[in-house]
DNA sequence: AGCACGCCGACT
DNA sequence: GTCGGCGTGCTC
C-alpha cells in the first residue's frame, strides 16, 4: 500500500490569485500526524501562510514540490461534511474555496489554537464551608454544578453564569477545572421550565408526520405552511424533543429579526443547558465558544440567523427554517450562499429532515410541494380564533378620475380619521427598498413593460429612453399613454419623507414616528422608536420593510398601505410574489387586537393577481397564476439564473468588460439562455456605474467547471479589467 | 494577499 | 552614478 505522501493544501488568502489548491510533500516527521481538515504552515514563495488541508494524495503531477512546516492542530479543524461542503459551495455559488471556508467557520476560532483537551468545572471541598449569601450569581453557580456534575464552561454559560461569576468562583478556591472524562453523550434527563403544550388537531397531524419522516432516518424535505398564529414554534420544538429522543441534534434558523430575547428564552426553556445561540451581536470570543460547546456536543440544539446553517452539529437529525421564504436567508456578498440551499444539502449529507416552515411560502418551496420532492402540511386555523382583516384595495385611478389626486385617497383617509377619533393606532406603510424608477400612468394604471422579459421597463432619465435590464431592448419614454391615450403617464415615485409631510399637513396635531434607514440607523434607535409606539406616545407610524416583519401592536387597528404599485413594478420577475409577501405579512400587523382591525391598499392595478389574492388571503389560486406565469417565461423555479454583474467608475470599461466576457460565454448560448449585457436597473450605485449579463437555464451546476474557468480567465486577463466581476446564482433581487 | 523583479526620474 | 516609484507576475 503506498502512502500518502503529499497533501492538497488551500491557503488561507483571499485572492483569486491562490484561489487554487497547492500541492506540498509531508515531511517524515508528519508522516501519518496529518489528515485532511487539518490546519497547516506552509511556504509560499518567501513566506509562510496558513493552510488547510482538503485532502492527502498518494501522487502529484507537480514538480517543484516543497514540504509542510507544521500542523497546527492535534485533530482535524474542519470535518469530513464541512470540506465537502466547500466544495460544492465553490462550484455551485461560483465563489473562492476560501471564502467558503470563512463563511462555515468564525473567524476567532480559525485563528486560535484548539485547546487539548475539554475541560470542566467542578466544586471544591471548601464549597460545604462557605457561606455564598451575599454573592447570589456565585450561589447559582455553585447549586447547578452541585445539581448536575461537573460542566464544562459553556455549559455553565448556556445555564446564564457570566464567565466573571466563573473568575471569582476559581479566585476563591470553591471551583476547579480538570480535564473531562465523560463520554460525552447525552448526561442529563431534559428538565424543561416550559412544558409542551396540547396539539390541536392540525397540530397533532403534522406531528405525527414530521415524527415518522424523523423515525425514517432518510433525508426529507417537509413544508409546513401554516397561516400566521397557528402554532408552528410548539411543533418545532416537540419536533426537536423527538429528534433529542433519537440521540441526534436540531438545528433552527429564523431570521436575524426573529432572533430575539424573548425567543432564546422560549427554546432555553424547553432545552435547558442544550442550547447554542448562534447571532451576529455575539463577540468573536463567544462565537467561538458557542462553536466549541457545539463540536463537544455540549449544545445539542442550535438556534441562529443565517449563517447558523453551518453549526458543526455531528448528527443533526432535523433542521428548521422558519419563515423560509425570507430573502435573508441569502447572504449578498460572497459566498453568496442561499441557506435553504445549504440546509437541504446538509440534510442530504446527514440522512435529516429539513423543516421549511412558512405562512407564505417561496415559489421554489411551494413548486416542490406540488410535485412532491417536498412533503407539505397545512394548518389553517389560528391557534386562537381571531378573524384576518378585511383587506379594502383602492382604486387610485378612479380616485383621480373623481378629482382627488392626493397621495392618500379618500378612504384611507376616512379609515385614518376613524382611527384617530378613537384613539387607536395606525401603520402606514411605503416601500421604498431597492427602488427603482418606472413609468405609470396615472389614469389607467398602465406601466411600461418589455414584451419578452416581462418585468417593467426602466427610466433611464439622462438619455430619456426606456430600457430593459434583463434583455437591453431599449424604446423611446411614451409621450401619451400607449393604453388609454391620458397625458399623467410620469415617473411614479414615493417615499417615506413625502408620507411624512402629507400626515402632518393634514393632521398638526398628531404624533408620528417615521421609521426607515435615515430615521432608524443605530439599533438602539430601533428600540428606542419601537418601544415609543407600542407605549402609545405616538398614535401613527410611517415606515417601511422594517415595519412589516415581526411588529405587534394591540392598538393597531388600521393598516395603509400607501403605494403597493412600488413593490409591484420593481424591475424583477420576483415583484408579484414580493407583493404577495409583504400584502400578507402587513395584514398580519393588525387583528391581533380583541377589536380586529382594517386594512387598506392603494394601487393603481386593483385587479392584480397578487394584490387579490392577498386581499382575499387566498394563496392557492396566487401561487398557481405565478407558477403559470414563471413556466411561461422559463424563471425560476422552472429555471436557474446566474447573474453576472460588472461595476466601475468607467463607464466605458464596464460595458467593454461585460461585451468580451459575455463573448466567451456564448459557446453556453443554445444549452442555456443568454441575456445581456444589459445596463441594471439601478444602473449608477455611488459613482459606480453597472452592466449584468444574465445567463438562464436548467441544472446550470453541469457547467459550473467550465464557467469557472471563463470567470478565471477574466481575472487573470492581460492588460486586466479595472472593473468589479461578482457572479450571483439564483439571485434574490435583479436591480 | 504580499513580495520580488524590473525599468525610468531626482538626489548624495 | 544610485535610491526608489509602483506596474506586472508568481507563489506547490
Amino acid at each position: 500500500m503506498q502512502k500518502y505522501n503529499f497533501a492538497e493544501v488551500i491557503i488561507d488568502l483571499v485572492s483569486n490569485a491562490v484561489d487554487r489548491p497547492f500541492h506540498y510533500r509531508i515531511p517524515p516527521f508528519l508522516q501519518g500526524e496529518i489528515k485532511a481538515g487539518m490546519r497547516v504552515t506552509v511556504p509560499l514563495g518567501n513566506r509562510r501562510c496558513q493552510g488547510y488541508v482538503l485532502r492527502l494524495l498518494k501522487e502529484t503531477e507537480i514538480e517543484t514540490l516543497r514540504d509542510i512546516i507544521s500542523v497546527t492542530d492535534p485533530e482535524p479543524h474542519l470535518t469530513a461534511e464541512q470540506l465537502a461542503l466547500i466544495h460544492w459551495m465553490s462550484m455551485h455559488y461560483y465563489c473562492r474555496i476560501i471564502d467558503a471556508l470563512h463563511a462555515m467557520v468564525p473567524a476567532l476560532f480559525r485563528k486560535e489554537k484548539r485547546p487539548g483537551k475539554p475541560q470542566v468545572i467542578e466544586v471544591t471541598e471548601a464549597v460545604a464551608e462557605t457561606d455564598l449569601k451575599r454573592s447570589p450569581a456565585q450561589k447559582q453557580a455553585v447549586n447547578i454544578l452541585l445539581e448536575h456534575g461537573p460542566l464544562s464552561r459553556v455549559s455553565l454559560n448556556m445555564r446564564g453564569i457570566k464567565s466573571g461569576t466563573i473568575r471569582n468562583l476559581e479566585k476563591k478556591n470553591l471551583i476547579r477545572f480538570v480535564d473531562d472524562s465523560s463520554n460525552r453523550v447525552i448526561k442529563e434527563k431534559l428538565i424543561p421550565t416550559t412544558k409542551p403544550h396540547l396539539l390541536h388537531d392540525e397540530q397533532a397531524s403534522c406531528f405525527d408526520q414530521i415524527s415518522v419522516a424523523l423515525d425514517s432516518l432518510q433525508a426529507q424535505r417537509i413544508l409546513l405552511h401554516g397561516v400566521t398564529a397557528s402554532g408552528k414554534t410548539e411543533i418545532y420544538m416537540q419536533s426537536i424533543t423527538r429528534c433529542l429522543e433519537n440521540n441526534r441534534t436540531a438545528l433552527v434558523m429564523v431570521p436575524e429579526i426573529a432572533l430575539t430575547p424573548q425567543m432564546i428564552d422560549h427554546f432555553e426553556g424547553r432545552f435547558p443547558g442544550l442550547v447554542a445561540v448562534l447571532h451576529s451581536r455575539l463577540t468573536p470570543a463567544e462565537k467561538s465558544r458557542q462553536w466549541q460547546a457545539i463540536l463537544d456536543e455540549d449544545a445539542r440544539v442550535v438556534l441562529g440567523a443565517r449563517s447558523a446553517v453551518f453549526a458543526p452539529l455531528s448528527s443533526p437529525g432535523l433542521i428548521i427554517i422558519d419563515e423560509e421564504h425570507e430573502t435573508t436567508y441569502k447572504q449578498e456578498d460572497a459566498p453568496r450562499y442561499h441557506a435553504r440551499e445549504v440546509a437541504w444539502w446538509r440534510a442530504r449529507y446527514n440522512r435529516a429532515v429539513l423543516l421549511l416552515g412558512s405562512a407564505t411560502p417561496s415559489l421554489e418551496s411551494y413548486y416542490n410541494a406540488l410535485n412532491g420532492d417536498t412533503a407539505l402540511l397545512s394548518m389553517k386555523e389560528r391557534v386562537t380564533p381571531t378573524q384576518l382583516p378585511p383587506v379594502a384595495i383602492v382604486d387610485m385611478r378612479r380616485e383621480l378620475k373623481e378629482g382627488h389626486s392626493h397621495i392618500f385617497s379618500r378612504p384611507l383617509l376616512e379609515e385614518l380619521n376613524g382611527v384617530l377619533e378613537r384613539d387607536e393606532q395606525a401603520l402606514l406603510f411605503i416601500n421604498r427598498r431597492g427602488f427603482a424608477g418606472f413609468v405609470l400612468c396615472r389614469e389607467c394604471g398602465f406601466v411600461v413593460r418589455c414584451s419578452s422579459c416581462d418585468v417593467s421597463m426602466t427610466l433611464h432619465r439622462d438619455r430619456q429612453r426606456m430600457c430593459c435590464h434583463y434583455c437591453a431592448y431599449e424604446k423611446p419614454v411614451p409621450e401619451t399613454c400607449p393604453s388609454c391615450s391620458g397625458i399623467k403617464i410620469r415617473y411614479f415615485s414615493a417615499g417615506t419623507q413625502r408620507v411624512e409631510e402629507e400626515v402632518r399637513k393634514l393632521y398638526p396635531e398628531v404624533s408620528l414616528i417615521r421609521m426607515d434607514r435615515d430615521t432608524t440607523t443605530s439599533r438602539k434607535a430601533h428600540k428606542y422608536y419601537y418601544h415609543q409606539f407600542r407605549d402609545r406616545k405616538a398614535s401613527i407610524l410611517i415606515g417601511t420593510q422594517m415595519i412589516a416583519k415581526g411588529f405587534d401592536f394591540p392598538g393597531v387597528t388600521l393598516v395603509g398601505v400607501v403605494a403597493a404599485d412600488t413593490t409591484l413594478n420593481l424591475p424583477d420577475f420576483r415583484a408579484p410574489e414580493r407583493t404577495f409577501q409583504l400584502l400578507t405579512q402587513v395584514s398580519g400587523r393588525t387583528a391581533r387586537g380583541p377589536g380586529g382591525g382594517k386594512v387598506v391598499v392603494q394601487t393603481y392595478h386593483p385587479k392584480h393577481y397578487s394584490i387579490m389574492a392577498a386581499a382575499d388571503h387566498d394563496y392557492c389560486t396566487f401561487y398557481e397564476q405565478e407558477l403559470e406565469k414563471r413556466r411561461q417565461l422559463a424563471y425560476p423555479p422552472f429555471s436557474e439564473l446566474l447573474r453576472f454583474l460588472f461595476s466601475a467608475g468607467d463607464e466605458e470599461a464596464v460595458f467593454e468588460a461585460a461585451c468580451w466576457f459575455t463573448e466567451l460565454l456564448e459557446p453556453f448560448d443554445g444549452a442555456a439562455e443568454l441575456l445581456g449585457p444589459a445596463p441594471a436597473s439601478l444602473y449608477r450605485i455611488k459613482e459606480q456605474y453597472r452592466v449584468q449579463t444574465i445567463l438562464k437555464g436548467e441544472a446550470l451546476t453541469r457547467y459550473a467547471p467550465a464557467i469557472k474557468k471563463v470567470i478565471r480567465e477574466y481575472h487573470s486577463r492581460k492588460p486586466p479589467f479595472e472593473v468589479r466581476l461578482t457572479v450571483d446564482f439564483n439571485p434574490m433581487v435583479v436591480l
